[in-house]
DNA sequence: AGTTCGATCGCCT
DNA sequence: GGCGATCGAACTG
């Protein structure tokens, strides 16, 4: 596999990044899953970005340089992975909201034992980070050098993306920042 | 197949 | 003190 993608690629704006990390492969350690999945969040006009309020402890990291890790917990149990993006200065990040699971199923099957399925490995904001074992432990980290990282699509990899609106929010709820590879059976929602 | 609801806790006002 | 970028179990029909 080619190397990880490096800091050109995150220093975009985020609807771009969020687009362009469809058919990209995530890998941590062993476990390695193609990204079939993300939503943008944006740094101005946005209010269910969680840069909305302004500057704060916890979402320090997507005003900071891109190509690095915010991981949050939501509702007390699930961490969700975040790559920040657009210039350092300006905030910006993309939900990774599905993985297509590629190597390591035993040991994201071991870390999920509710996942009746390969696909109920990875088919959520939520389950993607508990099969690849992806925490908090990470918020910050640098997505160019590891250990979690990004790795290109194939050059020839041709892939169709659908837009929607975001999942699971009520705050500028109507924004098409929703992006997945159409027809894909690994989707949150199909 | 679709809907409802409880779990559980860090973050911010 | 209230809320939330979720998940899974338990319902209904």
């Amino acid at each position: 596999m080619a190397g990880p993608l490096g800091r050109w690629f995150y220093n975009r704006p985020v609807v771009e990044v969020a687009q362009d990390l469809l058919g990209t492969t995530l890998v941590h350690g062993e476990t390695t899953g193609r990204i079939v999945e993300t939503e943008a969040y944006l740094g101005t006009d946005d209010f269910a970005a969680h840069s909305a309020p302004g500057l704060t402890h916890r979402n320090r990291v997507i005003f900071g340089p891109p190509g690095h890790l915010y991981v949050y917990l939501i509702y007390g149990m699930y961490e969700c992975l975040n790559l920040v993006a657009e210039p350092d200065g300006t905030a910006g990040c993309v939900l990774i909201r599905a993985i297509e699971p590629l190597s390591g199923l035993d040991v994201m099957h071991r870390r999920r034992p509710a996942a009746r399925s390969d696909r109920e490995l990875g088919n959520g904001p939520g389950k993607l980070t508990r099969a690849l074992g992806i925490t908090r432990r990470h918020y910050g980290a640098d997505a160019t050098k590891g250990p979690v990282t990004v790795h290109p699509r194939e050059r020839d990899a041709r892939i169709e993306i659908g837009v929607s609106k975001r999942i699971g929010i009520t705050k500028s709820a109507d924004l098409p920042l929703r992006f997945f590879i159409k027809a894909n059976e690994f989707l949150s929602r199909r």
